[in-house]
DNA sequence: TGCGAAATTGCAACCTATGCATAAACGCAG
DNA sequence: CTGCGTTTATGCATAGGTTGCAATTTCGCA
């Protein structure tokens, strides 16, 4: 990690994130090519693609690590934990992650999440990544809860985190603060983890 | 809709719609270029733009009709009927309109399936659209659950369709016939409605 | 038959993304 | 400190999706 040549790739990799948030933010996604944000890094518009895959890659750095902090949440299931309790946990350690990152990464949650909802090409992304993360966590499941079959652990994690997203939505589209989105999104843990029928007598 | 005009159009619209979906499976989507589905159709690559916003939008032409039909089924909803059984009803009467289509349709449907496992940009279509979709039903949710409030309804409308689809894609990807998947989007359903809690001491 | 609207088309341009070859920068051994 | 091999950066060319604009054709209707 040492040595001129990894520390010049490090800062070129962060000069190039650093112009891609700003830009981002300052004009907008879809209007920010990457032409601009090389220029602005000072390297040739090439280079970008030798540090991130796409021009959506910038926003989603860190999802791998994202899914390992749950996967590591649910490798630690103590012992007779049910199942909604360890997700609960699994959620409130993914929203630790978030906020216990560096100020460049700090600043790129918030982004992302604005742009998110109105790019389209990264919503879909994210979506993308968090449908595809789901395999992993029910298979995760199946390991720690040996009752489980595989298509139960992943309607499991997938009524959890659709619970969770789309009461988040809901209540960002009505005009939520961040806050608010969070506290909706635990409200949508708890109703999936009391099933749906426990809305009805409510 | 008579008039040599309309009829033109429509016959344009299927042609291109035709060529798209025989090429798509022929070759595959990624191997398929404007140019080839318009030359198919006899018309001009820029025509093809005055039919479909995108490549896309060729798959993906009656996601409104399918969520039409699932408001009906909310709209509909029996008095007193459970809220679960009133999804579960949804889902079939969605299951329903999906065979009920067209021969043209009906095709499209498979093959947009079989894409949607295996392009990531129809997987990230297909989620967005997912995704967009479920605002409108919790709407819906709520005229007819007064008792409900909008995250609540939010958090429903997500977990069942989350548990829907993950629990379909864990099958898919275990390499189930499309039986499979769809029963298991069924299992996926009633874990939803029982609440993850119910899968602890089974 | 001819006018006006709508559809089709060709053309140019922009952007993302990739492959390939070359040049530059670098670390290391001699 | 100097040359060598490897990485890294870059330039060039290209493919393909997408859009805007203008010209042209087609069609309905008076």
């Amino acid at each position: 990690m040492e040595g001129h040549r990894e520390r010049k790739k490090v800062r070129t990799r962060r000069a190039l994130l650093e112009a891609a948030v700003r830009l981002f933010g300052e004009q907008g996604y879809e209007q920010t090519t990457i032409a601009e944000i090389a220029a602005a890094a000072d390297v040739a518009p090439r280079t970008f693609f030798a540090y991130f895959a796409s021009k959506e890659d910038v926003l989603f750095l860190h999802a791998e690590d994202r899914w390992q902090v749950m996967l590591d949440v649910i490798a630690g299931r103590k012992p007779g934990e049910p199942l909604g309790d360890l997700l609960s946990r699994m959620f409130e350690a993914l929203v630790r992650s978030l906020a216990g990152d560096d100020e460049l990464d700090f600043a790129l949650s918030p982004l992302r999440t604005r742009l998110m909802f109105t790019e389209p090409a990264l919503r879909a992304r994210g979506l993308t990544l968090m449908l595809e993360g789901q395999p992993l966590l029910a298979e995760a499941l199946c390991e720690v809860y040996p009752e489980l079959d595989p298509v139960a652990a992943g309607a499991a994690v997938g009524s959890f985190m659709g619970a969770l997203a789309v009461a988040g939505l809901v209540a960002q589209q009505q005009g939520g603060s961040n806050e608010d989105v969070l506290a909706s999104g635990r409200r949508g843990i708890e109703i999936a983890v009391n099933g749906l029928s426990s809305l009805d007598g409510s």
